[in-house]
DNA sequence: TTGTAGGCGTTATCAC
DNA sequence: GTGATAACGCCTACAA
C-alpha cells in the first residue's frame, strides 16, 4: 500500500500532540522515556518515515553533500568517491554526485544545480580547464563549506586535500636518475592544474639537484588521453638525444605509452625506463609491471568527507586547515628497474 | 551577504502576489507575458533561487534518482554511472549515489536511506550476495519505479537492463573452440547472480553444440577478486587434462589470471587461450592484449536513466518493458588468437 | 513533561 | 490574468 503516515497520524493514534511525537522521534531530552519508547514503537509498527523535505525545510539543512568530479569513470576518481561515500553514508549523509566531464562550463552548471539543491557542503575536484572560480563563491558566501580534493585551487576559506605533488614528482624523477637515466622526459597534464605544475616543478628540482639541465625537450604537456600517445612518439622523434627515462603524470597514459613504445620495438625498461603516477591497479597487470607513485585516493576521499561532516556537525573541524597533505609513496616495479 | 530571498520578497517588491511570482517563475500559461518577464527579470537581478525543499514538499516529488551500485570504484560500474549521470543531469535530475560494497545488508540500508530521502526512482545493480528483495518492494508498493541494471533480479513491476549474457557466454566459448581449444575452463562469478549463471549456461550450450562434455572440471566459481587467482592455479593442478582455453567472466580477473599463469611460464595464447568479459580498458594495455566481450556499460547507464526519467515525465515509457537487452560484441585480440 | 501555534517557501485550488 | 488561502509535514519557541 502507499498511505503516507505523518506525525499527526501517530499523535492522534497515541492521544498525544504532534510535537511530542516529533520530539520523541528526535530523541529530545525533555521527553519521558516512557512516552518516547511508546512513540518510537508505534512509529515502527506503523511504518512511519520522516518526510525529509518537510524536515529539511524546517531545519534549513539537507543532510546532503554535493560532489563534483571531473569524471565518474576514472579509476582514481571512483576511488576517491568510494572513500567519500563510505564516510558520508556512515554519518547518515546523502551524496549528490555529478561530473564535469573536464569542462568548466559543465562544472559551473553542476555547481549551480547543487547549490539549488541545497547541499550542506561541497566537495570538488576541478575540471581540466577550469580557470575561474566564482561558481564556488556562491557557496562560501552563504557559509556552505567547499572542500577541494586532489585537483585543487587555493580559494579563500576553502580547504584542500592533496598530496605533496612536488615532492612526489621529485621522488619519481630522482628514482629514474638513480636507475641511471641520463635523458629524461616528463609527460605532464595541463599545467594550469596545480597538481601537474607541481609535479613538473618536482621534476625540475630533481634534475637540478643532479646537475641536469632542463630544456623544452624534457617536457611534453598532454591531455593524457589514450588517443594522444602519438604526440609522445612525435616528440621523441623531434628531439635529438635518445630519451632513456620517462616520468608520466598518470598511470593510464603511461600504460598507453609503454604499449605504443613496445610496438615500435623499444624495450621497456632496457631502452627506456618509465614511471607513472597513481598506483592504478593496471600497474601490476601490465608487462612490464609499472613503477609509480602510490596515491592514497581512498584516504583522500575519507578525509574529505570527514572534513566537511566534522565541520557541519561542529565536531573535529578540519576546515580551518588551509591544506591537508597526505603521504605518497614510490613504488618500484619492473618498468624502471635494471634487472 | 546571504539573505535568502523568497517569492514573497519578489512579490512585495513588484506589488503582485506570491502566487503570481510562483506562476511566472514556473512559466504557467495563464500569466501575461508582460508580468512574466517582469518577474523573471526581477528574480534574476535579486539572485533568487527556488527553495527545493519547499517545492519538493509541496509537489511531493524530489527530482532525484537514487542509485545503488555494488562498488563505486569499479571500471564497469563507474562507466554505467557516467551514462546515468549524463542523462539525469541533462534532464535536470539529481543523483543520489550509494554503494553496497557487495553486501546485502549494506544494500538494504542504502535502499532504506534512499527511500527516506524521497527519491523519485531507483536504479540498482545488485550486490553479490543479495538473496532477498523485500527492500525494494517498499518502493514499488508506493509506485516508485525500480530499475535493475546488469546485476538484475526479475521482480514484478521492475524492468531490467541487461545484455544477453547467455548468448555472450556462448559466443566467447565458441570463439575459443573455433581457435582450436579442446579442454575448456570457465571461471565464473557467484552463480546466484544471474549474469554469471547465464554466461555459464552459454558456456555449456556452446560446449554441447560442439559435442564436448561438460563436467565439474570445466567450471571454477570464484569471487573474481584478484587475491583469488590462487584458486585457479589449484584448480588447474587438480584436474587432469591440460586446460587450453579459459573463459573468465570478468576482464580484471582475467588479467590477474594471465599475469599469474605467465609467472608459472604458461604461454598465452600458445599454451592457453584466454577470453575475458567487459572490454575494460586494460584489455588493450596488457600483453598479450585481451580478447573479450564488449559490454555497453555506458549505454546501459544511459538507457537506465532514460527509462526512469521517461517514465517519471510521462514521456516514452520503457518501464512496462520487462527487460531491455543490449547488443554485445565479441572482441578478438591476442590472448585468444593463433598467431 | 507536554501542548499550542506559527513558520519554513512553494504549489495548487478556488474565487474574482 | 491575478489574488487569497490552504495545504505539504516537520520543527521549535513559548506556554502551560
Amino acid at each position: 500500500m502507499g498511505k503516507k503516515i505523518t506525525i499527526y497520524d501517530l499523535a492522534e493514534q497515541l492521544h498525544v500532540s504532534p510535537a511530542t511525537v516529533s520530539r520523541s522521534l528526535n530523541n529530545h531530552p525533555s521527553i519521558s522515556t516512557e512516552t518516547k519508547t511508546k512513540v518510537v514503537r508505534a512509529a515502527q509498527e506503523a511504518g512511519y518515515k520522516v518526510n525529509k523535505f518537510a524536515a529539511n525545510l524546517s531545519k534549513q539543512k539537507s543532510n546532503t553533500i554535493g560532489v563534483i568530479v571531473p569524471k565518474l569513470n576514472s579509476a582514481f576518481m571512483s576511488t576517491i568517491l568510494a572513500g567519500v561515500e563510505k564516510i558520508a553514508n556512515e554519518a547518515g549523509y546523502n551524496l549528490i554526485i555529478s561530473q564535469s566531464l573536464e569542462s568548466m562550463e559543465k562544472e559551473k552548471m553542476n555547481a549551480h544545480a547543487l547549490f539549488q539543491s541545497g547541499v550542506d557542503a561541497l566537495i570538488v575536484s576541478l575540471a581540466y580547464d577550469t580557470s575561474t572560480y566564482d561558481h564556488f563563491s556562491n557557496f562560501t558566501k552563504v557559509g556552505i563549506p567547499v572542500l577541494f580534493v586532489d585537483r585543487v585551487y587555493p580559494m579563500e576559506n576553502c580547504s584542500t586535500i592533496v598530496i605533496d605533488n612536488q615532492q612526489a614528482g621529485h621522488d619519481a624523477t630522482e628514482h629514474l636518475i638513480q636507475q641511471g637515466c641520463k635523458n629524461l622526459l616528463h609527460v605532464s597534464g595541463h599545467l594550469n592544474r596545480s597538481i601537474y605544475a607541481e609535479r613538473l616543478q618536482g621534476f625540475k628540482n630533481a634534475m637540478a639537484k643532479h646537475h641536469m639541465e632542463f630544456t623544452d625537450a624534457n617536457l611534453l604537456e598532454s591531455d593524457l588521453d589514450p588517443n594522444s600517445v602519438g604526440e609522445l612518439i612525435n616528440h621523441l622523434q623531434q628531439i635529438n638525444g635518445a630519451i632513456d627515462g620517462i616520468f608520466v603524470s598518470n598511470d593510464r597514459f603511461a600504460a598507453s605509452c609503454i604499449k605504443e613504445l613496445q610496438k615500435l620495438h623499444y624495450k621497456i625498461p632496457e631502452d627506456i625506463k618509465v614511471i607513472g603516477f597513481n598506483n592504478d591497479s593496471i600497474c601490476e597487470l601490465m608487462t612490464p609491471t609499472l613503477s609509480t607513485i602510490d596515491y592514497p585516493g581512498y584516504q583522500m576521499g575519507v578525509l574529505a568527507a570527514q572534513g566537511v561532516i566534522g565541520h557541519l556537525n561542529g565536531n573535529i573541524d578540519l576546515l580551518p586547515a588551509n591544506s591537508i597533505s597526505l603521504r605518497h609513496r614510490l613504488v618500484v616495479r619492473e618498468s624502471s628497474s635494471n634487472d
